[in-house]
DNA sequence: GGTACCTGGTTGCATTTTTAACCCGGTAAC
DNA sequence: GTTACCGGGTTAAAAATGCAACCAGGTACC
């Protein structure tokens, strides 16, 4: 007879499961309660204590979903970690990497994704800003940016050309966005600055090639 | 040094604890969904896994935190048990146990506690007739009776007398309850029942002496 | 009269979370 | 200069939870 077979009300091969929404929820809830709380107070004056007490969870729990104080703050960049390096390996037969780096960063400055550095919503300035002027925060960036690198640069290829090209794509992705934030912190909105930021991105990225 | 005294942020002897607050709130949410589910549905035509996923917790948990699908519905009264009792021990100095009985439930008609059957909110009064008009309800709920009647027999003291007692207490409240309970489903508010139950209250607690 | 399924309720085990410690470096008091 | 506190980060044990099974009783199908 076999008994048993099934039980738990639902479909067979179904929703993530209570566990992982769980979690899921957790997380956000945690990266949520500190980007909010660093930027009312900054970055230095807010403690981990503070954090999870803000989100209703233990130290030692918060600890296991953010390793340190920093990635509270940079799971927003790390969430699209690998993200170039998967570009290039998913793109469609025929095209060249560099041509779908460019096509991915042209679609993220036309939805204003906020690592293109174009959006306007006000926390996502604000949340740039806390970044770039807190030590701490930019340096541990540049560790998230050079995992970014390595991995880019094997979906290019072996050797030091694959290397040197990787290096470049993202540090144009990086002046990019830069530049474009500037403008924006400089009082434009995303809608006006978007045509000069897609000419740059058109101009970085030819002479790339 | 007696190193690590404390930790923690907060105070010293301070709120239930993170463990406590969730444990609540889990069962809050566990009741909620379930007479919210019922109400809307009926008592049987909603199993507990509905419940279970409508709270967002496995039906093990479930039945951790209650032990039959009836104490979903009963755990408002059953977060009552043993209030009479409590009463007749707390009560002032000087005051006799009817008195103090007569006192409480008078407060609780002033306040249109659902326990006295004066509360006309529209949830309150089909929450009643949820568990009056469902057999197995009815039944269960005759057991938590039973059990809070002991209760108050021993706060009362000991031998028959103390035991007719506080059968008749509990038999006096339950009458001017589902008296209350009648008039407000008949339509009329709970404002405009109130002092007749008042009176009715006071006689019988009256004749109780 | 088997078969398959549903419901209320239970069980063993793996995973997650809380708790209360602790460590280490800094810093302010005295 | 040592005492005390605070900050980021870790640890071990105990509690809570999720999961996937299971059982017993009922019901409907064929």
């Amino acid at each position: 007879m076999q008994p048993g077979t099934e039980c738990y009300g639902g479909r067979v091969s179904e929703s993530p499961g209570l566990r992982a929404r769980k979690k899921e929820r957790t997380r956000d809830a945690i990266g949520d309660a500190a980007v909010s709380l660093f930027l009312e107070h900054g970055f230095d004056h807010v403690s981990v204590n503070d954090i999870a007490a803000a989100a209703e969870i233990s130290k030692p729990t918060l600890f296991r979903y953010f390793p340190t104080k920093e990635d509270l703050v940079l799971h927003r960049f790390a969430d699209h970690q690998g993200e170039a390096a998967r570009v290039v390996r998913d793109r469609t037969a025929g095209v060249g990497p560099v041509a779908a780096l460019h096509r991915h960063f042209r679609a993220g400055l036309d939805r204003r994704d906020p690592v293109t550095g174009l959006s306007d919503h006000p926390e996502v300035v604000a949340f740039h800003r806390l970044v770039f002027t807190t030590p701490s925060l930019a340096g541990r960036l540049m560790r998230y940016q050079i995992e970014d690198e390595e991995a880019l640069a094997d979906a290019l290829g072996e050797g030091v050309r694959a290397r040197l090209l990787a290096a470049q794509v993202l540090a144009v992705q990086r002046v990019l966005a830069r530049s474009n934030w500037q403008k924006i912190a400089d009082g434009r909105t995303a809608h006006d600055v978007h045509p000069e930021a897609v000419t740059d991105a058109d101009q970085a990225f030819d002479r790339l090639r």
